[in-house]
This record gives C-alpha cells, structure tokens and sequence, in this order.
DNA sequence: AGCCAATTAAGTATGACTTTTACATCACAG
DNA sequence: CTGTGATGTAAAAGTCATACTTAATTGGCT
C-alpha cells in the first residue's frame, strides 16, 4: 500500500504523486524542478516527466521556462475547479480550508441551480427527487450515515444537473465531495439533522409543482444551514 | 494572420489548432484519432502530439486507449471551467450558449460573493470599488463603451477577490469573459443601462459600511437585470 | 553601461522496443 | 448448426534512449 496501484501507466503514477506534493505546499511556489532530476527520482524517461509537465501546466500548477527550468506557481494562480487539484488538495493537510470555500461555492451556486430545476426538470427527475428525499428519511434515523450520505448525494446531483445548466451540472462532483467529507467529520453516532430531512423533501416538491421561488428559497436554508454546521466543527 | 504567432512552442501551436476543433464540435465526441495520423498532418513528432493529448486528456475532452486510439468524449465529460476551453467555446460555435451558461454562473456567485466582500474587504480594496463605480458614471454616457468596459471589469474583480474565496476569485477571468462577450454584442451607439450604473455606486457603498445583506440584494439585481438584458438580445 | 559568447535546461525529432487489448479465428459442447 | 470459450495476432498507445535544436541567463570582455 505504500505505491499507489501501478496498474495505471507511468506517467499516470507519478502524477499522482507529484500533484498531491505541489497542492499540498510540500513543494512551495517558487520552487524550481529540473526534468533530468525528475526523470532520476522516479526512475522513468525524461519522455514520462514532460507529459506529467504538460498537465501541471494545464493545472496551471507550474510553468515551465527554458533555461530556467520548471517553476511551482503561486497557489492563486491555481486551476482550482480542476477535479484532481480539488481531490488532491481535500486529501491533503488544508483539507479544512478547501471544504469550506467548496461549502460557500455550493451556497451559492446550489439555491439559484434548485430554482433553475422547477423550472426545467423533466418527469422523470422529479421522481428521482422524491425518490431520494424519501431515501433521506428513512435512514434518517439509527446510525444509517452512509446510506443516508448516498441518497443526500444523489439527490444534490440531480438537482445539478436538472437546472439544465452545464457549469452547474459539472459541480455534482464537487458538491458530492463535500458531502462526504462533511460525514466523514460527523460523529459517527449523530443523526442528520431532522430539519435539513424535512427540507429537502420540501424542495422536492417545490420542484414538482414548478415553484422556483420557494424552491429557491428552501435550498438555501440547506445550504446555510451546512455552513452554520461547518462554523460549529470549524478547525 | 492565417497561423496562430509561432512564438509559443509546437505543443502550443497544436493545442490551438486542434482545442477548439474538438469544443467547436468540428470532431464530434466518439471521432477516434490516432497519433501518428496527428503527427503526419501537423508535421511535427510523436512526442509533440502526446503532449498534447496529455493535455488534452487532463481537460476531459479525450481519452487515451491503447490499441483503439485517443477518442473526443462526450460533451458532458468535459472540463468546462478550464479556462482554455471556456476561451475556445466562447471563440466557436456555440458561443451564445456559452455565454448564456456563464451569465448564469455569474448570476449565482456574484451577489454572494459581494455580500462576503462586505465582510472582508480591505479599506483598499472599497477605495479601488468606488473608484471604478465612478470611472463607470462617469464613461456611461457618449459612446465610450469600451472605457466603461474596464471599469465594469475592474469592479467585478475587485468584488470576486475581496470575498476572499478562492473559488470566487478564480471566476473574475470568467465574468471579464462575460462582460467582453456582451459589450462587443452591443449596439455600438447604446449606452449603459443607466439603472445598472446606480446599481454598481450602491454595491459600493454598501460594501464599503459593511451591510452584506444590502450588497448582496444590491448586486443580485445586477445579475438578474444582466440575464434580463440576455434574453432581449437572445440569438 | 552595453554587447557578445558560453552554457544550461527545456524543446523537438527519431527509431527501436514493450504492453495492452480489440478482434478474429478456431475448437468444442449443446 | 449455434453459441460459448480459449487462443493467437496485430494494431496502436506507451516507454525509453539518444542526438540534436532553441532560447534565455549568466558572466566576461570591450
């Protein structure tokens, strides 16, 4: 368990350890990477280091400069909606600090796509909203966390993705991250808390019958109730 | 003017050829390229073209299987907030589409991303609000668009990055994107909706004292009058 | 100060070799 | 005759080593 899986190619498996090292600070910003030096650490060609080059620079993680050698840029310079840098960086030590700008982005983006979906949601997804509110409430109650996390997630995802709007939509991962890192921070015997159940199957039905305004509204109170609880557990 | 400038190196010159190929729907999802075929009609090497890949793979616009070929994914799998993607569609086809999803990104984030400004803005940063908010009144009228175009642009800026999210800040070159996209639409005599003016001094303001609520409202009525104003001029 | 040359590290090209895997072929059992 | 499964082959990406090119920094020389 020491390497990651060598199932993937090469170049897959030293980007998985460098983009971790340079998100989490352990390589800081200014810092200079040769590629022959690269190439000698992982023990790869130096063919395999500039590919991974080539996406870290796509990830606006470094730049690569001649005769200079291979820049780690400043952490605002950062592609912080690419999904690895966001994975890397909620599995790394500012894991805290990344949930909760993904929390206030959620805050904001989720209410206005819950709005947009009563508007746009077709039959089917509103069948998919109930059904998982209902999913929501029957585990609600004794220690069912997971099973309630799948249904919370689920849930969110359609949301997303019934507002019709592409950018709101590719958020579904990201919202269904922070979700399951919120649990993971839970303790374990806590319930969900019965309010943001009822809400839920509140914006379910808001959805139904096509009230943007009210489901609007309602997911808002979700939302701020998330980040109150992240205020409460707050490192 | 025919060629993108040489400058750059080849993997560059490539990427801009063959990015916004695929975003423009030229390559529809499923094509499978190949990399020697690649190689051959950009006339450069094999290593060229998988660097290439590499990146392009990285924004969720490819993917790479041996024996079988790189093939374009679908539409849904893509990047979308890779800033060089949202630069090719909103160069392409699409483009009002595009623009359409962004103005209503734009229209989720701003107004909380102003109400956390009041919050947290520096001194500095409520001066530089206030300076752009009358650089606005005072290029509103007389057909000098493109000056009043900056400030606008500066004004979103500065509100993105005084919220102090990381996730708001990263989406200033968006909404710049944004506000280009709709200036160039414009009728070339057309004045700013003088409304919206009064709208952008009163952000300021309310930022400035620190009333997050009133800021939010304030710059939710931006966005909305923003989207409104989107759907008069909708292609 | 300003210019030129040397040096350094990334960028590119090429060719040989490896690994994975889709596909077709064939054998066998139902 | 048909459907299932084992097997072999070939195609394309993946990897490596090496030689060469290009740009930019550094430092020395005028």
């Amino acid at each position: 368990m020491e390497n990651e899986g060598q199932g993937k190619g090469l170049h897959a498996r030293v980007l998985e350890t460098l983009g971790p090292e340079i998100t989490a600070g352990d390589v800081p910003p200014g810092t200079v990477l040769r590629t022959d030096e690269l190439a000698q650490r992982f023990d790869v060609s130096r063919t395999v280091i500039r590919e991974v080059i080539r996406v870290l620079e796509s990830m606006q993680l470094v730049a690569s400069r001649r005769r200079v050698g291979v820049t780690v840029r400043p952490t605002e310079e950062w592609n912080v909606y690419d999904p690895r840098v966001i994975g890397w960086r909620l599995a790394g030590r500012d894991r805290p600090r990344q949930l909760r700008s993904l929390t206030v982005l959620r805050s904001a983006v989720e209410p206005v796509a819950a709005g947009l979906a009563a508007a746009h949601a077709t039959p089917g997804q509103c069948a998919e909203l109930t059904e998982h509110a209902m999913g929501m409430v029957a585990t609600s109650r004794g220690q069912q966390l997971d099973a309630y996390l799948v249904h919370d997630m689920a849930f969110h995802r359609v949301i997303l993705t019934a507002s019709g709007n592409e950018m709101f939509a590719r958020l579904a991962d990201v919202v269904a991250a922070v979700l399951t890192g919120r649990t993971q921070h839970q303790v374990m015997f806590a319930d969900p808390d019965p309010a943001a159940v009822t809400l839920h199957v509140q914006v379910a039905e808001a959805v139904r019958v096509g009230d943007a305004a009210r489901a609007e509204s309602l997911t808002r109170q979700i939302t701020t109730g998330a980040m109150a609880e992240l205020d409460v557990l707050a490192p």
